[in-house]
DNA sequence: CGAAACGTTGATATCCTTCAACATGAGTGG
DNA sequence: CCACTCATGTTGAAGGATATCAACGTTTCG
């Protein structure tokens, strides 16, 4: 299936600003392919030279370090509209890997000429960088989490970003979205055991607080999860504020 | 004391690429100001709406998240030619707040000013997406730590990570460096209570890893606490590749 | 000199991990 | 269609790493 740039189902979300047509035509000029990669896997390796830029158009992806004795931490989740390896691009080889969670769908972006149209288009220039910035500010908030908060809090709050993410993608019906992490990668993004993930989910659900079917979440009550996961006031924003 | 960009120290250690007598002049342009603040100062609070981006020129400062009642993560620590405050400033609201570690001069460079030069200097873009992206990395490292290391390797690699850094900013000499913190801030960086980040380091200590001297680090044996840290293989980049 | 910030140390409590076993479901080959 | 395996989820018991509590020591600085 090829999908064009001009009819791009992401910014009917109003995630990508309204751009004129020249616009369009420069970004439609550096989309390379599109790419379809099923659940499970690589698409940036750590240690990668020189990977590509992508954007996330369709399902679920996450970004990882790995410590040499196979301890692994995931760094944030990635889902449609997400930029990937702007950071890897950037350097001369990525520093943390990225794997898909679910079937995805990636417009390629070669690097190169991804630089040369920051000359022509300074704005792309400055949504790439919020893009970064936003993604940055997911990690924080993982970090705090992790760092920060108790077992029951940092669940809840890591069910309440990606509800939220969720919702801001028009993902979210009757609130019920698709969920399709494993209890391994809940724990390993949270820092957390596998079987204390497990039992802390189990805590959260029997307080009446989500459940789960067949790959989908759904919140019994959202309002008192995000109190119990000591939530912050001041919120990432989801999509560009200009 | 005011410093001219035409002799900033900071490109002395080979911090920024080489640039033209021209690309410098525009840069001038848009740096307003040389503060000087005492340590201790709130650079960035938390909740500002639309703050300025600073360049830290000399000291060191840190980046922080709190939650309602009181606990602080410490998200990265920020050393001379760190770009403060680029996430806050484009968003509409600082969603973590900077505090100076030791006094700290900083170059204003008012945002606006900022974007329109990218349209004027895309290479300024790219540097400036350069230093967003080693940022987030060192963020991605130290959530690795809290999530996934024990207290004693966290702490190992705290030091290491700075150790380097300091070093490529030729900060280091026989080994030794300044080192402002308190155990409190590497408690909070770490995600650790204050008396267990006291063990730890006595531990290291006795272990004949480092010494510490009225506010300076001295490593005995950077080779043997880089592996206690289970430190990476693949490192965040000190300075621009090309 | 006194106070406040910072560092140190031992005892006790607890959250979370590890270990071990079993349950469930999907996919696969016989 | 069944037996098998592999990934995932569940549960109880025991141990350990880290937190909390409390007290005291040390340094800095007005």
């Amino acid at each position: 299936m090829q999908v064009s740039c001009y009819d791009c189902k992401l910014r009917a979300y109003g995630l990508f600003k309204r751009i004129s047509a020249e616009e369009l035509d420069s970004i439609r000029e550096i989309k390379r392919e599109h790419l379809q990669l099923p659940a499970g896997s690589e698409i940036i390796r750590i240690g990668d030279a020189a990977p590509e830029v992508f954007t996330l158009y369709a399902g679920w992806a996450f970004r990882y370090k790995m410590l040499s004795d196979g301890r692994r931490q995931i760094l944030s989740f990635l889902l449609p509209g997400d930029l990937l390896g702007l950071q890897a691009a950037m350097f001369d080889a990525a520093l943390f890997g990225i794997e898909a969670l679910t079937d995805v769908q990636l417009c390629v972006l070669p690097r190169k000429r991804l630089w040369t149209l920051f000359g022509k288009m300074p704005d792309l220039a400055f949504d790439v960088a919020w893009l970064g910035s936003r993604s940055e500010s997911f990690v924080d908030e993982n970090l705090t989490s992790v760092g920060r908060r108790t077992a029951t809090e940092r669940v809840a709050a890591l069910i309440v970003t990606l509800y939220k993410r969720a919702k801001a993608l028009a993902m979210v019906e009757d609130e019920t979205f698709a969920f399709p992490l494993t209890q391994q990668h809940i724990a390993d993004a949270l820092g957390l055991s596998l079987v204390h993930t497990n039992k802390t989910l189990a805590r959260l659900k029997r307080m009446g607080m989500f459940k789960q079917n067949n790959g989908t979440m759904t919140l019994l009550n959202p309002r008192i999860l995000e109190r119990v996961a000591q939530h912050f006031d001041e919120e990432v924003p989801m999509r560009p504020l200009i």
